[in-house]
This record gives C-alpha cells, sequence and structure tokens, in this order.
RNA sequence: GCGAGAGUGGCGGAACUGGCAGACGCGCUAGACUUAGGAUCUAGUGGGCUAAUCACCUGUAGGGGUUCAAAUCCCCUCUCUCGCACCA
C-alpha cells in the first residue's frame, strides 16, 4: 500500500488551497445567470482568530452558498469586517499598540483561518469597515439621514458606562447593565447624536408582514416587544387652582378608568417638581423621597419586586372629565422615559396603582366591573375589561366602548386625544471614544452646526492620539483634528469630536458588498438592486434588538431617500445557536475554549466542518465533544478507504471510458431491464433516496446534522456491499454511480477530501463545479415495504411485501400470518384498519 | 408574575402530515488482527424477564383524555430554556 492510499488531511488540504486559489474556484458570481441568491453571515468583529461560533456560523452559510450555486444560481456570498470598535482601543489603552494595527493584525488572523477552512468568499471582494474608503461613506450616509432630519443632536438623559466611558444606545444596555462588559450603566444628561429611529417604529412592525415567512417567529416577538406600541390616549391635566396653565399631560391606555383616578403621579426627575412644590414641609419632605428615588439604580428601579415610594407634593390636578380635584404625588414606579413622565393613578384597576394607593392609605374607587355591580372594598385590583360603573354619563357602557367615546369626549373638548406610544427610544449613535467613524459635522460659532460637505469626505480618523479614557472623545485632545474652518463661512470652526457608534457601520454593509470596490458612490444602485435584499440571512440572536433592528431601519430609510427599491435588507433570517464546552459558554476569562485551528490543525478542516454541522441541529445550543470530533473524522477515514478501494476495483473492472455522465442513465437501463441484484437495487435506491434527503434537508430545512447522517447510511451501505460481493462479481457501474454521487453529496460539506478523491478517480476539473444532483423518484421509491401487523394497536408481526399492494390483499395476508392467527382465535374481530404500505390493526373483542 | 418553546437510551440526537420509537454518531461490551492498541475491522448495545439472538412484558418528564393507533393531538402537574416584566 503506498502512501497515497493514506488520507493525510494537511497535505492534501493544503494542495488543494493553493489550487482553488490559483483557479479562483470561490467566485460564485457570474452575470450570466438570471436567479440570483444572496447568501450572508454576519461579518466578525476581528478579535483575533476566530472562535467556534464563527466556525459553526460560516459553516453553514458556506454550505449552503456552495449548494445554491451549484443548483445553477448567481451566489453572492462575501465576508468582512466589523472592524470599528472598543477593544481594539482598549487593548490600546493597555499594551500602547494602536488600534489600527491590532485590527489588521486581528484581520489577518481571521482571514487565515476563513481561508484555512475553506470558505467560499472571494476574499479580494471583503470589506473592513474601519477603513476610510468605507467609513467614508457610513459618513456620507449619516449626512443622508442629516439631511431627511433623521439625525440630531439632542440633549437627553443616557445611559453612560462608566467602565467603558462612553454612552451607550438603549439597546445596548441589558437589564440595567453593559451589553459589552456588563458595567452597572448610569443615567446622565448629556447632548448627543440621535437617529430618529422612533419615527419608524410604525413600519418597523407593519413591514414584519414582509418578511415574516423568513424569519423565526419568536425573532420577531422580541423586536416587537422592544418596539412596545400601546395604544391609548393622551389626557391634559391642569392645576386646579388656576396659578398657572401649565399642562400636564399623560398618557394612558385605559381611558375607560379616567372616573377612577385617585391620584396623579410625577416622576422624580420630571422638570415640573421642583417647581411646582410650595409648602415648606412638602419641599422638605419632596426634596427627601426624591434623594431616595434617585439613588436607586435603574435596575432597582425596573424591577417590579422593589418597595413602591412616593410622597404628596401638596398640589392638586383636576380630572378633565369629572373636575375632581386630584393630589399630585411623586413615585419611584413612574419613570421619566415612558410616556410624559406623568400618571393618572387608577388603583382599582391597575396593580402598581392598588399596591402604592394601599401603603399610603389613598381612595381606591372602582370604575370598571367584571359583573356590572359595584363591590365596595376591592382586595387587588381589577385589570380586565367590564362594565363602567361610578363613571357619570359613561356608567353602563363596556369598557371597550367606553374607550373610544371617552377619547371622542377628549377629543371634542380639545383635553385630549387618541394616542399611540412606543417603547422604542431614538437610536443614540454617538460614542465618546477614538475607534469609530468620525461624524461628519462641524460647529461654527456663526453658521451652527453644519454638515460636512460630500466632497470633504472621508473626515480622516487622525492616527496620533492619546486613548486615555477621560469620559471624551480622545479626539478633543487632538487640536489638528478639532480646529477647522466651517464649509458655511469658512470661518473658524470645530469638528464634532464624537464617533459613530459601530452599528452604524453595520447597518448598510450588505449594500457596500454588492459593489466593494467603488469610489463614487456608497453602492452601485444596479448592483444593489440585482442583489438586495440578501436571500438569507445567518448569524446570532443576541442581534434582534441590536444590529437586526437597525438594518431594517436604514434599508427604509435608504428606501425613503430613494437609494434603494427594498424596504427590508434581508428576507430570511436564520439565527445558528452557540457552542458550549461542558455546559458553559465557551470564553477566554475561564479558559475553556477549543478555537477552531486547533481542530483543523490535528484533524483538517473538513473534519471540523462535518464535525460541526453534524454536532446538532443548527439552530440549537450544542456542546463541544472532542470524542465527537473523533467520530467525524473516523467517518471521513471511512470515505476515503471506501472510495479508493473503489477506484481500484474501477480501474481493473470497469468498461474503458465510463465517465458519471454516462453512469447514470447506463445504471437506470440496467435498473429497467432488471439486471440489477437485490442486493444493487438496495445500493441504487439507497443513493437516490441520499440524494432527495441531503437536498431537502439543507435547502428547506437547514438540518444538515440529519443530511450527513444520510450519508452516513449511504455509505455503510456501500461498504456493505463491497465486504458481501466479491471484486469480480460486483456492478462496475454501480460502483462507479454511487462513489461520484456520493463525493459530490459530501463535496459541500467536506471539500478537500472530495476533491482529492475526484481527482483520484480521474476526473478533469473541480468536483466543486459540478452541477448538485438531482434524484430520480422512480428510483427512490422502495419496491418492497415493511408492512406492520398490528392486534388492537401492538406489534404482532411484519412482512415485507411489494408497495402498492391492495388494502384487501394486505388484509388477507394479515389474517393468513400465524403469528396474527395467535392472538385473534377465538376473539371476535371487530374491525379491521388498513393503511396501503404502512400497516394493519385488526381489533378484536376481549 | 405573564408569554413562547422544549423535556426521547449512559451521551449528542433521529422519527416529514398520528402508523415499526431510538436512524446516524459517541460511549460501552465481546471478538478478530496485532509485540502492543487510545489504530482498524466484526458483532452486540432502551429497560425487564430469559440458557437464548425464541417469545413475552415494558418504555418518549409525571398524571389523565381523544383515537383502531399518540414521542407526535387535547387537559392538568413538574422541570428546563428563551423572551417580556413597575411601559402607565
Amino acid at each position: 500500500m503506498g502512501s497515497s492510499d493514506i488520507y493525510e488531511p494537511q497535505i492534501i488540504e493544503n494542495k488543494w488551497l493553493k489550487i482553488w486559489q490559483e483557479e479562483k474556484i470561490y467566485s460564485l458570481k457570474s452575470d450570466n445567470y438570471s436567479s440570483k441568491y444572496y447568501v450572508l453571515e454576519m461579518f466578525p468583529y476581528p478579535s483575533g482568530e476566530p472562535h467556534m461560533g464563527h466556525a459553526r456560523n460560516y459553516t453553514i452559510g458556506d454550505v449552503l452558498a456552495r449548494v445554491i450555486a451549484r443548483r445553477g444560481y448567481d451566489v453572492l456570498h462575501p465576508i468582512g469586517y466589523d472592524a470599528f470598535g472598543l477593544p481594539a482601543e482598549n487593548a490600546a489603552i493597555k499594551s500602547g499598540i494602536h488600534p489600527k494595527e491590532s485590527t489588521m493584525a486581528n484581520i489577518d488572523k481571521m482571514r487565515k483561518a476563513l481561508k484555512r477552512m475553506a470558505m467560499t468568499y472571494d476574499f479580494e471582494d471583503e470589506i473592513i469597515t474601519s477603513d476610510p474608503s468605507y467609513y467614508k461613506w457610513t459618513q456620507w450616509l449619516f449626512l443622508q439621514l442629516y439631511r431627511m432630519g433623521l439625525a440630531e443632536k439632542k440633549e437627553a438623559g443616557v445611559n453612560w458606562c462608566d467602565s467603558c466611558q462612553t454612552v451607550l444606545a438603549n439597546e445596548q444596555v441589558i437589564s440595567g447593565r453593559c451589553e459589552r462588559c456588563d458595567s452597572i450603566v448610569r443615567k446622565r444628561v448629556l447632548s448627543q447624536w440621535f437617529f430618529r429611529i422612533t419615527d419608524y417604529a410604525q413600519r418597523l412592525l407593519d413591514d414584519m408582514e414582509l418578511i415574516k415567512d423568513g424569519w423565526p417567529e419568536r425573532v420577531l416577538t422580541i423586536q416587537r416587544n422592544w418596539i412596545g406600541r400601546s395604544e391609548g390616549a393622551r389626557v391634559d391635566f391642569r392645576f386646579d387652582d388656576g396659578s398657572d396653565n401649565t399642562i400636564i399631560p399623560v398618557f394612558t391606555t385605559r381611558p375607560d378608568t379616567l372616573y377612577g383616578v385617585t391620584f396623579f403621579i410625577l416622576a422624580a426627575e420630571h422638570p415640573l417638581v421642583d417647581s411646582i412644590v410650595t409648602g415648606e414641609k412638602e419641599k422638605k419632605e419632596v426634596a427627601r423621597i426624591k434623594a431616595l428615588i434617585t439613588a436607586q439604580t435603574d435596575i432597582e428601579r425596573g424591577s417590579a419586586e422593589i418597595e413602591k415610594i412616593g410622597c404628596f407634593t401638596g398640589r392638586y390636578v383636576i380630572n378633565p372629565v369629572n373636575d375632581q380635584r386630584i393630589p399630585v404625588w411623586i413615585a419611584n414606579y413612574v419613570l421619566l422615559e415612558y410616556g410624559t413622565g406623568a400618571v393618572m393613578a387608577v388603583p382599582a384597576h391597575d396593580t402598581r396603582d392598588f399596591d402604592f394607593a394601599s401603603k399610603y392609605g389613598i381612595e381606591i374607587r372602582e370604575v370598571i366591573s367584571p359583573d356590572g355591580k359595584t363591590h365596595g372594598t376591592l382586595s387587588e385590583a381589577f385589570t380586565g375589561e367590564g362594565i363602567m360603573v361610578n363613571s357619570g354619563p359613561f356608567t353602563g357602557k363596556k369598557s371597550d366602548d367606553g374607550k373610544k367615546e371617552i377619547i371622542k369626549f377628549l377629543e371634542e373638548k380639545k383635553i385630549g386625544n387618541f394616542e399611540i406610544n412606543y417603547k422604542l427610544k431614538d437610536w443614540l449613535i454617538s460614542r465618546q471614544r477614538y475607534w469609530g467613524a468620525p461624524i461628519p459635522v462641524v460647529f461654527c460659532e456663526k453658521c451652527g452646526t453644519v454638515a460636512v460637505p460630500e466632497s470633504q469626505l472621508p473626515v480622516l480618523l487622525p492616527y496620533d492620539v492619546d486613548f486615555k479614557p477621560t469620559g471624551f472623545s480622545p479626539l478633543l485632545y487632538k487640536e489638528e483634528f478639532v480646529n477647522t474652518r466651517c464649509p458655511s463661512c469658512g470661518g473658524a470652526a470645530k469638528r464634532e469630536t464624537d464617533t459613530m457608534d459601530t452599528f452604524v457601520c453595520s447597518s448598510w454593509y450588505f449594500l457596500r458588498y454588492c459593489s466593494p470596490h467603488l469610489e463614487s458612490s456608497a453602492f452601485d444602485r444596479e448592483k444593489a438592486d440585482k442583489w438586495m435584499p440578501v436571500d438569507q440571512y445567518i448569524g446570532g440572536i443576541e442581534h434582534a434588538t441590536m444590529h437586526l433592528i437597525y438594518s431594517r431601519f436604514f434599508m427604509k430609510a435608504l428606501y425613503d431617500a430613494g437609494l434603494v427599491s427594498n424596504k427590508e435588507p434581508f428576507t430570511k433570517y436564520y439565527p445558528h445557536g452557540v457552542v458550549t464546552l461542558g455546559g458553559q459558554k465557551m470564553s477566554k476569562s475561564k479558559g475553556n475554549i477549543v478555537n477552531p485551528s486547533e481542530i483543523y490543525n490535528k484533524y483538517g478542516a473538513d473534519t471540523l466542518r462535518l464535525y460541526i454541522l453534524f454536532i446538532g441541529p443548527a439552530d440549537s445550543i450544542v456542546d463541544w465533544s472532542n470524542k465527537g470530533v473523533e467520530g467525524s473524522h473516523r467517518f471521513l477515514k471511512r470515505v476515503w478507504k471506501l472510495v479508493t478501494d473503489n477506484i481500484d476495483f474501477i480501474k481493473n473492472h470497469a468498461p474503458s471510458g465510463l465517465s458519471h455522465i454516462d453512469s447514470g442513465s447506463m445504471l437506470k437501463n440496467m435498473y429497467s431491464q432488471g439486471k440489477l441484484g437485490l442486493q444493487e437495487k438496495e445500493v441504487y435506491k439507497k443513493l437516490h433516496q441520499t440524494i432527495k434527503k441531503v437536498s431537502g434537508d439543507i435547502l428547506d430545512r437547514f438540518n444538515f446534522n440529519t443530511a450527513i447522517s444520510s450519508i452516513m447510511e449511504l455509505v455503510n451501505m456501500m461498504s456493505k456491499y463491497n465486504e458481501d460481493i466479491k471484486a469480480e462479481r460486483r456492478q462496475a457501474v454501480l460502483v462507479y454511480e454511487s462513489t461520484v454521487k456520493l463525493l459530490v453529496l459530501l463535496s459541500p460539506v467536506a471539500p478537500f477530501i472530495t476533491e482529492e478523491l475526484w481527482h483520484k478517480m480521474g476526473a478533469n476539473g473541480s468536483i466543486h463545479r459540478v452541477p448538485w444532483p438531482e434524484y430520480d423518484a422512480e428510483i427512490a421509491r422502495e419496491e418492497m415495504t415493511t408492512v406492520i401487523f398490528q392486534v388492537n394497536g401492538k406489534l404482532r408481526d411484519k412482512i415485507e411485501l411489494e408497495s402498492g399492494t391492495s388494502a384487501d390483499e394486505l388484509e388477507k395476508v394479515a389474517l393468513a400470518s400465524e403469528k396474527i392467527k395467535k392472538y385473534i382465535e377465538g376473539f371476535q374481530i371487530v374491525k379491521i384498519i388498513t393503511v396501503p404500505d404502512k400497516l394493519v390493526n385488526i381489533v378484536i373483542k376481549q
């Protein structure tokens, strides 16, 4: 046995990497096809070499892209790097290595690893968001939004992370903590840049209709919750003494409970609080409670468990529907950020108000009754719909109707109106950090805020800066950067020193991929129209309310600007599951990491790719197992042995000039002429069943794990055939055909070993150019079927019968079965259920 | 607390519209080859009963139901995962 008969993954993989690169087989694009398919995996943040989650994500996308391309589609399958971001800058503070250097070094590592794993990307088309040729267009897009009035600088209470020394978008705060470093986030009032994503809240909801068939429902639910639409009314309250005309609007989803308002609450931070409190005693108490409340973190205030506290302010407002005097309180459970920061409290019909009223002895007045009767003292809030009681002219109405009528009443009297409220906040995009795209704006004393003209883009990020975190952008201390001329009047002006949230960069990269090298604009409209939307997007679900919602917003804004033709960026989205080790999330700090490189260096990339798909369903959490890797490697060794054995056999036994193109039709002829033996027919049928199963599993169901098991079954059956039948009696055409098709089916998952064996078979050209096989339904159909016989639903016998045997015949055979007879003798047969090709169930009376 | 999804051998997981539960892989057991085996091959492998690979019983978190037939459909309970959670 020569050395060429041993499976040596390192040697063959390195060999093919080189050849493929020379022959550029990875360019899946061609403009000659009519049907396009855009496969995209979320691009990586270049943190070093890729981790197992990356390997999983990219392998899934790669296999899909390969199969689709070989079904004749024109496939766009690009890669790039989300290269701006905090980790590189934090590393720079620690180590002194410039973010640009570390980022580029990491990208090199990443690219090398992706290539080594045989990902079908055209690396010449990759994009790097931190490159001026890219962020020039990020800045340009910022300006488009600015012109549309969708970008604005405004004073607002924002989330501040002390550890990251920057503000965070709402989406980056996960239950009161920083998404990146887990520190507790605190509120600060700062002037910051925002994108008005709230203007698109309704469309982000409505357009879910366009993508609902391709997105998992749970992801849309997460977005729906995040947007948080609620319908109700705005109701204006005024102070009772006419001392001023200040209107305090509130938002309520239950205008039908307006008659049950017994107190009124302002958020402790509400700007009116300080000015309205007049009495000395109240001033003291309000100051004390306010201090207590503001000391509570957002996490505490956001939790329903924390005790409700508050106090009376000494002032009253008038309930506009019945002119009653309502005491004004402050309380910790009313949040400034939501609605108007003021609430009409209806303790009888709101659990929070009920708790508060009970604690402080405030009146609880029932106005909605489940049965239309009044109930005196309530033991808990009734929050359901019912019949209005104690509600003046509205008494007796159903709450649903009452809502509409009260809104109508408010609108007529101009003291309120129908309103929709959203939890979604505007997207805060400025960051007080260095390693990001500069916001292309200057401030001029004469002209105010001035957009940098397109011709002056990009606003280059200076290289030499001091990274010390001071709470302000490092750019602020870079005078050459800050001091500039006003583009409008030419006078002295100062540049904006904040940079953009990296999520801005990633909100449009899928468009840049359509024309990655274009210098004259962000993207070529025609190309974007050809490729967009992304047909299949693949990536982690943790971006449900960040990247995925921002990208949807961007696409809509660009659509409104007339820059793109689609409203949604991603037709289908598939969230893959994470890879754990010992049930724990892999993390550097815990030291429980298996890197893809360890695996491909030891077993080869084919083993890695195979195992990461075989490990479990692609959308579920899977636990890494080194034993499992070995199993996958063993399988490839078995394939190697089977195919090399068959190559030897074919050399000695096959008719000369046999090619895989005619082996198929030759075999079909032999099959129809009855020239195949029993076991040969079985192998032949299994082959076509496998083609069917693998195609469906990959393309329709994303079931890579079962696609691989079915290939394993085929290999097992082919090996068994070789074992059972002596070489001289084997059917050469069958051996040839099944070996060829086996390699083709396996090639997207294990591109190296299949290419090597393909060439060992004497083929010309790459296996990765061979069209995806079609199955023949006639051959895939089983001739014989196992029919089970049951008595009272219990399995008692089974028999092989020709497929399609009639129900009558089945019944006859079943009743003739010795085993069945044993069970039914002496009993009365009640009925017999027959399902052709499946079973006969004889029901007897016992 | 509310909502959604899930629970199948020792393990990862199959079972498409109700119709042979446990495909495929790991692990384990026995055997073959071998100086050796953590290589490779063969056979076996849900549990119980059994001399047996015959036969039988039992079995998909637990309990009930629908059905000729339930891992699959319905109800209740338990457990886990995810989402939401003073959102007025």
